[in-house]
DNA sequence: CAGGGTGTTGCAATCGCTTGCAGACTCGGC
DNA sequence: GCCGAGTCTGCAAGCGATTGCAACACCCTG
């Protein structure tokens, strides 16, 4: 059906070496033979398929990105982030949604590993050393993962925790709750060791809530072990947990931020409609998807280097979910 | 790097041929090497590549996914149902992001096309005759889109506007505005056509008050006009554009429902969390990406048939943004 | 006019895989 | 013991591209 190089050949009156010089390295080819062949390759409509180049030059042209669940709004932004960067790069992107399930993304991070050039794992669940095996044979970038030394663009929680305690303390709270993200998450980790060694350093309480699932209905459920703690703030893994709360708090009557002070991470483009809107640390998410993308494109360039991790601050976004604590 | 079928075939002592079989046509091969062939290819960690398979066979295993913006939660929504039945049948899913662009939708589509076995694309923006022109060399599945007889998962538009302006004229409106989506969107299209017809047959007046963003910022930008316009309810291309409406109404002290009611399209997960809670038509969004992939998959097996499209009907979910008309 | 560039083109090998065809082997029946 | 019919396996061609190498024409120089 679709045109190729023999086609494009024979219309140009050439060999097929030709024609794939004078599309990829035209000063290799005589301009009049050149333009022959590119009037023959788009009355045609030619474009040369990649997986056969691929073959041979070891690069498709195309990248995965893998993550864990595309209902959080979080990782859709990194997505078009990375959409975009690879766009003007001229890669395409495989998209793979794991449902948070590590099982899922051991599979699809195999299974796409051996068809692209390289790999942007957003959020992996997996453990290290499995991620370290992956990098061992493909290309690999992490996003919002910090794994030994494989490349990494991450978010610098530890200072954004510190923004989120110093802004509470400020406010005279003195009892923390921090309602955390999935166990297996490695930036519920960081921020949670944020959390306590900023909570130390301003002198407040921190009440370790544990593990709940990083959506709306994991904050719902948690909403009622935050108030039996007797915090009089609370700071939750994601947005999207920390609307869950409010919802939650809403519903039992408890005023926000009146009785308790409500932060949240991410800055998702949901957390500022909400009801209060919600006090949260921006993350640069799009930032972190085309820096993702740069990074990836360099390592294909030169493979032997080690990149530090990019690492991405945050910031303290006051909206109207924190104010003073009762007293 | 990877292991190819050579490095298996030469493990387990065979040919390439053999391995090839032992694979994917296992009866062929007596038991024994079978068993040989498959110990090898999975110490080697052995997965075949698709692009190799796919210029010999036509068919890599990989389908496109093209939507307008995946900032806007409809979208995820459809990825998730087409990325759980594309991993079910093994396929794999490029997706690409047209930022509501039509330029960029054409791109893409074209250089998706060619490595791909077929195409999804969901609420396209480009024209009818560019559609019928890809669909006339690719397979194509439309999703939330119909032009004339092409393979599509449609939303039942019609039905969903009668429900909805059902609902509005039973609690007694009789003036309802109508803010649509953009221009070049077939479904605000429909719905606006619905509209006409449904608030005719139940008498009611309807002010079309144009076209705007699908986004929170065209529903703010549109607020003001719906006011003007004196209308008592108002019915928003989707639940995104009818939440921009309601923070708007809020900031200008217009209560909702009471001054106003507010109906939304789409049920995405933010509108059972606004204030008040929206009354929306919800619509089979994973269901739709599920079924689109049915249907590319049946197309891919026998290319002549022309299935008639698929339509879902939505409903009406009443919560909290809709009541009684003041009078 | 021979010799050495330079510029342009084609031949042929190659990438990893599938598949039609044919060869080798086994087995049962006569 | 021989033949035909299966089984099972390997050879080799081919998918659509890229690329090193060699061939050729041409021009310039000495």
């Amino acid at each position: 059906m679709a045109a190729t190089l023999r086609d494009v050949a024979r219309l140009a009156g050439v060999s097929t070496s030709t024609v794939s010089r004078a599309l990829s390295l035209p000063d290799l080819v005589n301009p009049a033979t050149r333009a022959r062949v590119r009037t023959a390759a788009d009355t045609l409509g030619y474009e040369p398929n990649r997986a056969a180049r691929g073959l041979i030059t070891g690069r498709t042209g195309n990248i995965g990105l893998v993550l864990p669940d595309l209902a959080n709004p979080f990782f859709p932004s990194v997505v078009k982030g990375v959409q975009a960067r690879a766009r003007a790069a001229d890669v395409a992107v495989f998209v793979a949604d794991t449902d948070e399930d590590v099982a899922a993304e051991m599979d699809l991070v195999r299974a796409l590993a051996q068809q692209v050039d390289g790999l942007i794992l957003c959020s992996p669940r997996a453990d290290a050393a499995y991620l370290k095996a992956i990098a061992a044979d493909t290309t690999v970038v992490l996003v919002n993962r910090l794994v030994d030394d494989l490349p990494a663009v991450v978010f610098d929680h530890e200072d954004g925790m510190r923004q989120a305690v110093a802004h509470l303390a400020a406010l005279g709270h003195q009892r923390i709750a921090w309602v955390g993200g999935p166990a297996a998450s490695w930036s519920s980790d960081q921020r949670g060791q944020g959390l306590t060694q900023a909570s130390a350093a301003h002198g407040v309480d921190l009440i370790d809530v544990g593990h709940f699932p990083p959506h709306y209905d994991g904050g719902m459920a948690a909403a009622d072990q935050v108030v039996a703690t007797g915090a009089t703030a609370v700071i939750a893994y994601n947005d999207l947990v920390a609307i869950g709360l409010l919802a939650r708090l809403h519903a039992r009557s408890i005023p926000v931020p009146k009785a308790i002070s409500v932060v949240g991470i991410d800055d998702i483009a949901m957390s500022a409609m909400s009801h209060p809107a919600l006090t949260t640390i921006r993350l640069p998410k799009q930032q972190a998807g085309r820096l993702a993308v740069d990074l990836l494109l360099t390592l294909l360039e030169n493979p032997a280097t080690t990149p530090a991790p990019t690492i991405l601050p945050g910031d303290l976004l006051v909206r109207a979910s924190t104010t003073e604590p009762l007293r």
